[in-house]
DNA sequence: TTGAAAGCGCTACCAG
DNA sequence: CTGGTAGCGCTTTCAA
């Protein structure tokens, strides 16, 4: 049940070589103050005694951990796993850990989660695609001192950090892209969440810019998987739809929408055209290669990563939104 | 630079309370030897103050973190993102964190990123696909009493606990189906890690078992991204290959070969069946739906979670390997 | 039921 | 160049 091993500490060094505590921690960290050949021998005795430096003690006497807290809300796993890889291997690089925490959807339980890294005392925290955080708990955040940066979603009502993908471009690009080739016939599965949100906005700003009538513009909202696009565009085809042009909120509904259509026994591109948004790496091998918005994700995760350590480095500087800016990307679904 | 704010103490909720910091503790952790009334008090004064327990000094003064370290060496997003949830679900379900190091994929990062750990004095370590892991390392952590869980992939020489898929199993029963369904032209493009070597164990035994002569079972190895099998398949297909059956070490490979044989003017599974490992989310969706063997990778990290645990509540108990059952899942591709 | 003392392992600060 | 002292915030132990 417990640690049966007493770990080697300073002292245990320090004794062995003959020295100070104090000596030895100076040496081990590299700190001047202490003679070549001292060093060294202390350096020998560590590595044959296997000393490991206790973080944790280190942590609490400096007040920093070297460690950044991640929340990740829902969202579908190719984006998850891209933005973690691009997160960690930024925060590795500076020498910084990640301390993962993921919260199912519950959107309660992102406080949960949040205030559990803050007992943790991570030197910052990146809020992932988080939909229960507001401007109370930002500021309560802040008063706090803590450096937090948003993902892919932030609050409007409150100043934060920010790194996101201009997403009422992205819908904007898919929109002129189709409108450009000729199509008038538009549904848009909307992905529910703010960005998906934002997507729709610019898919019908760019249209009713075009001229077109925005109640020629069906809306339906929906989740983020693909079974949620399956059944959004089941519930079209029920209706008597037969041909048409889908605008979906992530590639996962548009694969869900294709998955329909094709069970139908309609053609892609010829009866519908589908286009969807995030560029997932196996958009490109799908039945029919989707036609679709690419954003980086993993640049996007290493962004937010350095913008935290930034605040860490500089608590007092303004805010900064970092938009990445999204693109097209053709392949044969539209 | 520095925090700027100093956190409230327990010493500031016990000053405020009118007690001793010590009943403050034992109030807002539910010890007893507290009246309720100055439990009620103490617990809205440490609201009122948004107290948080510093956990920092809690593990130092109670030697463990609640936090259990994650190294994920290389291997494909799905897998990783699928392992990374089902692992951090479980230890959350549990209470634990999950600090999550991800080493590229160079082999000598491992031992670094261990290294990293135990100085962060995770309770335990769970190593997802290591390969730089062997005899030596496992004592040295074993000798500083370190719970270690190896997952997909663990060293032969030493008792550890694992949980792995049974690859050569797995290998037998793809060679198998396709061997009855009356192929007999296969070729094997591996994952060359040690399960990839032991599926294609598998899948020869399985034909030579059926009087296939060994040396009709080609075998190229490679590395686990659509690429590597890309290229792979592309090889073959340059030899003059014009039909065959298909085994791939993992799913990503199966892309890329599926990728290089239509892009070549083949069908699938017309002149060539293909056949993957791993099940991954979107086999069902691709261009040809792929055929493959289902490889539970969620699971496998939940499991390997429950058995670090186990083995961090009982350090003496003997090594288990669990071993998860693989599952033909049947599609278009063979 | 309550609290004082001691100490987890480390480092900032200052004296020698 | 070296080391003593103090204390980070908490909990274990034991005494009141």
């Amino acid at each position: 049940m417990q640690q049966r091993y007493r770990r080697t500490t300073l002292k245990d060094v320090a004794r062995e070589a003959g020295v100070s505590s104090m000596t030895v921690s100076k040496a081990l960290n590299g700190k001047p103050g202490v003679s070549e050949e001292t060093r060294r021998r202390i350096e020998t005795i560590a590595r044959r005694l296997r000393y490991s430096p206790n973080r944790v003690a280190q942590s609490l006497r400096q007040s920093k951990t070297d460690t950044i807290g991640v929340v990740m809300s829902d969202s579908s796993q190719n984006v998850f796993a891209n933005l973690i890889l691009g997160l960690s291997q930024a925060a590795a690089a500076a020498g910084y850990g990640v301390l993962l925490t993921s919260t199912g959807q519950d959107a309660g339980r992102e406080t949960e989660a949040i205030d559990l890294l803050v007992s943790k005392r991570v030197d910052g925290i990146v809020l992932a695609a988080a939909s229960g955080i507001g401007r109370a708990e930002v500021e309560a955040l802040g008063a706090q001192g803590i450096p937090l940066v948003f993902l892919m979603r932030a609050p409007r009502s409150v100043e934060v950090d920010q790194v996101i993908n201009d997403n009422h471009l992205g819908g904007h690009l898919s929109a002129d892209y189709l409108y450009r080739r000729g199509y008038r016939d538009f549904y848009f599965i909307g992905l529910d969440s703010s960005p998906g949100r934002e997507r729709v906005r610019g898919y019908r700003d760019c249209l009713t810019g075009h001229g077109m009538d925005a109640g020629r513009l069906p809306v339906q909202y929906t989740g983020p998987t693909i079974a949620d696009g399956q059944a959004a565009m089941r519930r079209l085809l029920r209706e008597g739809l037969r041909s048409g042009t889908i605008c979906c909120g992530c590639d996962m509904i548009a694969i869900g929408a294709m998955d329909a259509i094709l069970e139908a026994g309609f053609a892609i591109p010829g009866d519908f055209r589908v286009i969807g948004y995030d560029d997932f790496d196996l958009a490109g091998y799908l039945r029919v290669p989707l036609t679709t918005i690419c954003q980086p994700i993993g640049e996007m995760g290493a962004e937010g990563f350095r913008l935290l350590k930034s605040r860490i480095d500089e608590p007092e500087r303004p805010c900064r939104s970092i938009i990445l800016p999204p693109r097209l990307v053709v392949r044969e679904s539209a």
